[in-house]
DNA sequence: CGGCGAGTTGATAGCTTTCAAATGCCGTGG
DNA sequence: CCACGGCATTTGAAAGCTATCAACTCGCCG
């Protein structure tokens, strides 16, 4: 990247932490809709987050999931371009754009920070296309829960577990086919030996079983 | 977004010209390879270019056309994570890296300039996802057809035609099906009287109509 | 005028969606 | 604590789309 990775320094992080507040939602909650002022911008304390996009003939497309540590929120001409709703039990932080936009003029690096959220974004959403246009939906299937095992919050490397936050049409609108896909797929995947479903939610994965076939 | 908009005033734009070299690109010739170490960043002049990822697969995903300008040639840890190629007869401005770091420690807001080209480029990645997933590849092309009117130096609203600079291959590879889906599907559209093939490149295009349509 | 590559068209095979039904899971209320 | 109801998930069968392979046409350039 042509902009060098940028570390706040004590005084611009305690500045940021003065406006921030700590919110909690519970799962399957919306955090602002489509169309929403945006007034706040969120960073991601614990849990996990969709952003959804809903189009004129009934299709949702999620455009990213958001983990530990992202930042989402951004606006389009002063509004939410789509939906964010928790997937699980979510702590944020919350901080309201117009004391951001204030805190900026005093701290100009801060504003280089979020713009650098913004290009690791960009970055991951070239990853999503990738992903949904493979021609072959279990290779979609097998690279998107490649994707989720780098989240150590819900792949326990030791186990080789992995505790899925979405349910099943969640993973099918972000990969671009119909819910029944992705259980008809997940059952190919079992049956190949790559993974094995322990529960809906709880799936063991061969990561490097899955590396070598893909 | 929660940027203002940026304008450059004389003195940064003289900056960033005296360290611009104006270069010709013939069509169909490779600005950069993925995997090369990225020494430039370009805006487009005229012409217009298409950027590609190759997949081991043997797959080649376009990302992204770009237009009169639009600036690309982003780097991810110090190589390109893709390929940009002339899809046309081209004019670049063309920026080093190294020069560009030394400006912007004198103009830190020429910084803010490009980070916010990166904010324009991963809103029409996430439309270009949109687009790539429409389930019907009808759709996916109408809509390509629509976003390319945009762009006027390929699109003459008066008499309504679109003069295409990529082929058929690189919608193809853009909008993820295969190309002969292209030349069918294209057909498929003259036959509902939405467009009209006046030669391979140069297409008459019923813009109310599809979007009554879609 | 000839030749090559891009574009178009046709037929078939393969994959995914759709619609329907069955099963399983989980929270609620008794 | 257990039974019930509702919803998510799974599974099945048929229909619909797109890819693939192959042949053919067209346009451009030498």
């Amino acid at each position: 990247m042509m902009f060098k990775k940028l570390v706040l320094d004590n005084e611009e992080r305690a500045a940021l932490n003065a406006i921030s507040t700590k919110v909690f939602k519970p799962a399957k909650k919306v955090i602002f809709t489509q169309g929403d002022i945006g007034r706040n911008i969120y960073r991601i304390c614990s849990g996990a987050v969709r952003l959804e996009h809903q189009l004129k003939d009934g299709r949702n497309q999620i455009f990213a999931f958001f983990w530990p540590g992202d930042i989402f929120g951004t606006v389009e001409g002063e509004v939410y371009p789509s939906s964010a709703t928790t997937l699980v039990n979510t702590h944020l932080f919350q901080i309201p754009y117009s004391q951001l936009r204030y805190l900026i003029q005093k701290y100009p690096r801060i504003q280089t920070l979020f713009l650098q959220e913004a290009l690791k974004y960009t970055k991951s959403a070239e990853q999503h296309l990738l992903l949904a246009t493979y021609p072959l939906v279990i290779k979609r299937l097998a690279g998107f829960l490649l994707e989720c095992c780098k989240q150590k919050d819900f792949f326990d490397i030791r186990s080789s577990i992995l505790t899925l936050p979405m349910d099943r049409k969640d993973i099918a609108d972000y990969l671009g086919f119909a819910p029944e896909t992705t259980s008809r797929t997940l059952k190919e995947l079992e049956d190949m030996d790559l993974i094995k479903r322990l529960a809906t939610q709880r799936i063991l994965i061969h990561v490097e079983k899955i590396r070598r076939v893909f």
